[in-house]
RNA sequence: GGCGAGGUAGCUCAGUUGGUUAGAGCAUCGGAUUCAUAACCCGAAGGUCAGGAGUUCAAAUCUCCUUCUCGCUACCA
């Protein structure tokens, strides 16, 4: 029995304000998630979109130090930068938040306060690695070692990548601190866990009731559950300055577990646009919640937060999440610290008003089921060989018999014919699996047939050839062209989730408001007589040269 | 090491519960065309489905083994 939903809410995860964004963050949560969401939204569903900057944790202490500034100066520029990128690239959330705000830092204590009300946590002392110098606790990560397994004297404290044992920090033979380059000290701890063991009959319940699942997200969380031990608890506390506040009186030095806070950034993102409303979302058994993510962080998404939400027992839990995998770049895998990456706001200087063109190939190439790969050549290959020459030169070659036949006025339509019907009949059939796509969270096949439309269009000139038909049967042509006037504005409609600015352009161009999706297969949508604007190119070609440009920038 | 996901045409990728001759786009080659950004349209060629064994009337699909890539491995986020 299919649940019935009245509502929906969309979270795309919150980026690390560490760096900057790159093509992998579009490819693998945003551009989805944004496509997603404006599909519904031109069908005038009920969904908000989700998303904020999330703040917190020991890598920003980290770079704060390095770069002399503090914490909060990290993360405001970045948040500042990765917000204004996604605004330029059209990722049109709702809110954009961020979990230093105080809305959030309530929220977040909030939620910590009712789950210690409740009895959900266990308390635990452990003896955890100290650094005097940098006078802080030290994650796991942040120590190295000798492997106690195979001697690397370069083990991390949670994991020897030579031998690829799993390690707790404690183990390490001559643990040395990555921060200060001492030797750390041991001190004792206490922390509160979220006990995940106790929880695991009722997550397991959940996560089965979810087998539709993709299998990649799936077979992770039975892979967690059925893992010898089954879970664990985990700490939901650290020992950091840095933080929201963990909210126990005598508790200094101590804040939330980020990957406690960073999700329920999602809910005061809400609160903080709907602060009167926002439980209409969160608290609803009617509102259908998503996430979109990539691989990396399916356990935080559909077992950690899952299991958060239900011990609060207020929130609803999350229904589907949509986790990619990840992008390669010119077969190698993006590296922030090696500088492998395109990042997305030097790529917007680099090719100013091209948001579609990347928007599009990183739609046709998004790794839905497997890592993929994004190439130069094959970003210069979609924009000239499909964006130019089929979308843009289907509108242009209309548009510019439409003036040259006509004057820019569209002309009325005689009997259909049988080619006119079937080609209606394609058109209307390629957009029911644009949606039926969209709805199963497939965006590189509904990306796919999007283009088809436009290459119906090419067949359907190249067939009844009005430039030749102008000489003999001007009143057919009337018709003919009418018709492609028609599939010019279905384009203009459906290509708005995937390629907003070209729409708003097609839009312009056909001089009409923009129209929602329940017209894409009208064939009225464009009234007789109405004066179309000039002809304009939606997409120019892009030279070898530039692509070399580029290779070689990469490179340095 | 353990677990999960993947390996399909030159390239990038689809292949739903086993079922005609394994598909698409791009690239390549050929044809047709001139309204259009030398674009469009039609057609052809291109595959031992990572390798091996097994189950079956039938395997890209199910089972086992080998191998490669990626992720997770519980205090990185």
């Amino acid at each position: 029995m299919p649940k019935q939903f009245n509502k929906t809410l969309v979270t795309a995860a919150l980026p690390y304000a560490n760096g900057p964004l790159h093509i992998g963050h579009l490819a693998g949560c945003y551009l989805p998630s944004d496509v997603y969401v404006r599909f519904l939204k031109s069908n005038n569903k009920d969904v908000l979109f989700i998303c904020g900057s999330d703040e917190h944790g020991v890598p920003i202490t980290i770079k704060a130090k390095k770069e002399n500034i503090t914490p909060q100066q990290v993360v405001d520029k970045y948040h500042k930068l990765m917000k204004s990128t996604f605004i330029q690239f059209g990722i049109q959330f709702d809110n954009y938040s961020r979990t230093s705000s105080k809305i959030h830092h309530n929220t977040a204590q909030d939620f910590f306060k009712t789950l210690l009300k409740k009895n959900v946590f266990t308390i635990q002392d452990s003896d955890q690695y100290y650094d005097e110098t940098a006078q802080q606790f030290l994650a796991d990560r942040y120590i190295t070692g000798t492997c106690p397994k195979c001697a690397n004297d370069k083990a991390y404290g949670d994991q020897c990548e030579k031998c690829g044992t799993s390690l707790n920090a404690l183990d390490l033979i001559n643990p040395i601190s990555t921060l200060s380059g001492n030797k750390p000290s041991l001190k004792k701890t206490t922390n509160w866990y979220l006990p995940l063991d106790k929880l695991q009959p009722k997550i397991a319940e959940y996560i089965n009731q979810h087998s539709d699942w993709k299998g990649n997200v799936y077979g992770q969380c039975k892979s967690w559950l059925e893992n010898n031990e089954g879970l664990q608890p985990r700490a939901m506390t650290r020992d950091l300055d840095w933080g929201v506040k963990v909210p126990i009186e005598n508790t200094p030095g101590k804040v939330m577990y980020v990957w406690f806070d960073a999700p329920i950034g999602y809910i005061s993102a809400t609160k903080e646009i709907l602060p009167d409303t926002w439980q209409s979302y969160w608290q609803n058994s009617q509102t259908k919640l998503i996430h979109f993510i990539g691989k990396d962080n399916i356990v935080f998404h559909c077992i950690i937060f899952p299991a958060m939400l239900m011990e609060h027992e207020n929130y609803i839990l999350p229904e589907f999440v949509p986790a990619n995998e990840f992008l390669n770049l010119e077969g190698e895998k993006i590296s922030t610290s090696k500088n492998w990456a395109i990042w997305l706001h030097e790529y917007l200087i680099d090719f100013p008003n091209m948001q579609d063109v990347l928007r599009y190939t990183l739609c046709t190439i998004a790794p839905e089921n497997k890592d993929s790969d994004f190439t130069w050549k094959d970003f210069q290959s979609k924009n000239n060989n499909e964006l130019v020459a089929i979308l843009g030169n289907f509108v242009n070659r209309t548009v510019v018999l439409i003036h040259k036949y006509y004057e820019g006025k569209v002309p009325k339509t005689n009997d259909f014919q049988a080619i006119d019907t079937q080609t209606i009949q394609s058109v209307k059939e390629t957009i029911l699996q644009i949606e039926n796509n969209i709805l199963n969270y497939k965006f590189k096949d509904a990306n796919a047939e999007m283009m088809n439309i436009a290459r119906i269009g090419n067949k359907y000139l190249a067939e009844t050839e009005p430039w030749k038909l102008i000489k003999t049967d001007p009143e057919r042509v009337k018709s003919i062209m009418n018709i492609a006037i028609q599939i010019t504005c279905t384009l203009a409609i459906i290509s708005e989730p995937f390629l907003p600015f070209t729409s708003a352009k097609l839009f312009s161009m056909l001089k009409i408001t923009p129209l929602k999706w329940a017209f894409a297969s009208g064939v009225n949508n464009i009234s007789e007589n109405h004066q179309i604007n000039d002809a304009s190119l939606l997409f120019t070609k892009i030279e070898d040269e530039t692509m070399d440009q580029q290779i070689e920038k990469l490179k340095r």
